[in-house]
DNA sequence: TGACGCAACATTGAATACAATATACAAAAA
DNA sequence: TTTTTGTATATTGTATTCAATGTTGCGTCA
């Protein structure tokens, strides 16, 4: 039987402030008072405190000693070594996937790779990237490797915010489109 | 002028748990109590449990809510997943290194594979061991990809108690010799 | 006018106290 | 004898309190 999930105030807390930070609603820069959150999110500063340290261990989130907390503001080389290190870990995934996915999962792409082509023809972005992510994601999972699956998840979710900013911007999803179907 | 390095309490902490489970004194199974612990270290539990919020992020213990966190024992398929993205990382390291290091860099890897050669040839275990691990960090540092030498870095030293144990029993030290020198 | 020092305040770091949950063991019933 | 259930104990989760440190602003003195 399935066993209860349970989800320690910490761990909650830390998926929520995550996604305030992928959603850019805490912008970089922010300084996370603990008092404040506190309030905001009706807990007290224990779980809220665990909950940080484990941004910090991510990487979202900086720490300086008696100072507080601030959201990471990655400078342009960062961000460059992210893309570079996803790339290559995409790579890798990719070639095990080769190796390990199983016919219907291969399928299960082309599915995706084919509403990507719809979404592009509907001009609709935020559904295309969105089924663009699950692509990158599928093909990670399909390499079987959970080491690889958790590394690629967390360096994606600090990249969530910065590519869906740029992708309005500076994107190149017509390229994009030839190279998946290529994939 | 080089700032003040100020170690909060709970880092301190992280890191003393974190050698004292790379040297196998808590093995794998080992169930940390949070109490026990803080006597010996003589901290409280506040920055205890901080401690152990990490770790869990690196993912070097585990915890099952309300019942505690015990080390990892990583079964042989996750060594092996763990191995061969490290392999991964080690191999893109590789590329980069070749495109970013300096002559001098470059240089001193040679110097410390001739170490490596001598402990070899005086069958000296321990220090082949730090010295071969010392050219892998290397080589990752001088990708210059600071993303990359922290996934690999976090990695390792999950493998660090691994490796190290079985290193006496099934090594093969004397192909490793060859290829280093080949690279 | 500007620099320095001091004091009040704000914020984080650490410790303790309290609540919720799990485990172990014993007693009772089948 | 075995199973079940209740209670006591141990352990973790959360809240609160106290201590240490950093920051800000004002006043004084050169």
């Amino acid at each position: 039987m399935e066993p209860i999930h349970r989800q320690p105030l910490a761990l909650q807390v830390a998926s929520r402030i995550r996604d305030l930070i992928a959603t850019d609603q805490f912008p970089p820069g922010t300084p996370l008072k603990e008092v404040n959150l506190c309030k905001q999110l009706s807990v007290s500063r224990t779980p809220l405190r665990e909950a940080l340290k484990q941004l910090i261990a991510e990487g979202l989130v900086e720490q300086i000693p008696y100072r507080g907390v601030v959201v990471c503001n990655p400078d342009q080389a960062s961000i460059e070594q992210m893309l570079e290190l996803l790339g290559a870990l995409e790579g890798f995934a990719g070639e095990m996937a080769c190796l390990r996915a199983t016919p219907e999962e291969i399928d299960a792409i082309r599915v995706l790779t084919q509403q990507m082509h719809e979404t592009y023809e509907n001009d609709e972005r935020l559904s295309y990237y969105k089924i663009n992510q699950s692509i990158h994601r599928s093909i990670v999972e399909f390499s079987k490797n959970g080491e690889l699956i958790r590394s690629h998840e967390r360096l994606n979710s600090r990249l969530y915010r910065i590519r869906f900013l740029s992708n309005r911007r500076t994107d190149r999803w017509h390229t994009a489109i030839e190279e998946h179907d290529a994939i």
